[in-house]
DNA sequence: GTAGAACCTGACCAATCGGTCAAGTTTTTT
DNA sequence: AAAAAACTTGACCGATTGGTCAGGTTCTAC
């Protein structure tokens, strides 16, 4: 039975490896998904042998959870810093440029989900039923308020979501094509997709 | 060694059963992604023996492979249609829809693309690289001429068709996500997606 | 320093998977 | 109708993979 058995995660040693464990699956797994990526894959990226990594976690699914639960988290937290006293349009167009930073900062992560819910979103469709729906309603309401007061254009809000969702993260997740696309020659694919993406989000909002 | 050696594909069952294990291929590759099929999975839903299958194709990666080429060709088609002589917004908005009627009636043709390119597109970056960099870049051309001539706003033209891309096709690569956040009530996304992101280029293609 | 807990690993196992093959059945050709 | 070509499959093989376990090493508490 493996260590994570135990309700306490005391000693020095479990902490080092069980955050050396994630972080060398996150990288196996954000390449190679979860059916391509072996325990052997990611004990190499560790350093560690095979049966020490099922030391620190049951199984490789354990591991798999365990990552998408700790990413879920931080991936949506932007979300809850919607602002209703805000500047509309500064507060959507504020919203717009983290999840590019996100995608900029945590590639790994955005393909961990979009690997995920790709397929299914096997192990984190009640999340996204739940806790993800009631937030984005949540934020609905705000941005409706706005639209009613003409403070912006009356857009879905929804439909607004998935357009800032699948703008930013196909940075991170579609990197290869992107890279393929733009000339060598050009700089950074996201410091000319920020400003592009403010001027669409801001332009398509006016009121 | 597989039927698929003979250079002529002559006989009826041939073309019966390659285009059966397609099919069924196609279900399984877009659901599961390359590493996650097995043969096996494929013969059942194609209601064939494993060998029966191995008769037709060389290898797994050969029913793969075969399945890429086809699909990208139908799947970069519309980017051709697009216009220097038609209506500027038109001519865009006009592929927007194109690519979302194509994330409705062809998902499993999508999926199969982002699962390829979510890992690196090892079988396709040649193409991506090659014709299509070279397709976007003729019809960047285009568009860079429509905002020099002030008929439309001016606008990177590659992050316009990553904008394209993403939008559409996460109707069909995160439809399990969409449909967990939209309410059950309301009708299918599709509908509500068209005329959004049909304002939503219009808008910000307005000079 | 020593007892006990925590940590680590080589060797191994059972299941799965891609792929082969010999031998049989069906279809087509003549 | 008989020969040839095309088609089909049960049985099998080697490699990979998730996971186990007994026994050894290292760390920590006292």
């Amino acid at each position: 039975m493996a260590r994570s058995q135990t309700t306490k995660k005391s000693t020095r040693i479990q902490r080092q490896k069980n955050t050396l464990i994630l972080e060398a699956a996150l990288d196996v797994f954000s390449d190679f998904g979860f059916r391509g990526s072996t325990i052997d894959m990611i004990a190499a990226r560790a350093g560690l042998s095979k049966p020490n990594i099922l030391y620190y976690f049951d199984n490789k699914e354990a591991i798999h959870t365990t990552l998408l639960a700790t990413m879920l988290k931080t991936w949506l937290a932007p979300l809850h810093d919607i602002n209703a006293d805000g500047e509309p349009i500064a507060e959507i167009c504020k919203y717009v440029e983290h999840k590019l930073n996100m995608a900029r900062d945590f590639p790994r992560e955005s393909k961990l989900f979009a690997n995920e819910v790709l397929q299914g979103a096997p192990h984190i469709l009640p999340e996204l039923q739940g806790a993800l729906k009631e937030l984005v309603a949540q934020k609905a309401i705000i941005i409706n308020a706005w639209a009613k007061k003409g403070e912006i254009a009356n857009v879905d809000p929804h439909h607004l979501f998935f357009a800032i969702w699948s703008t930013t993260q196909h940075y991170a997740d579609f990197d290869i094509q992107v890279r393929a696309i733009l000339d060598d020659t050009t700089k950074d694919p996201f410091e000319t997709a920020g400003p592009f993406l403010n001027t669409m989000f801001s332009t398509m909002l006016k009121p």
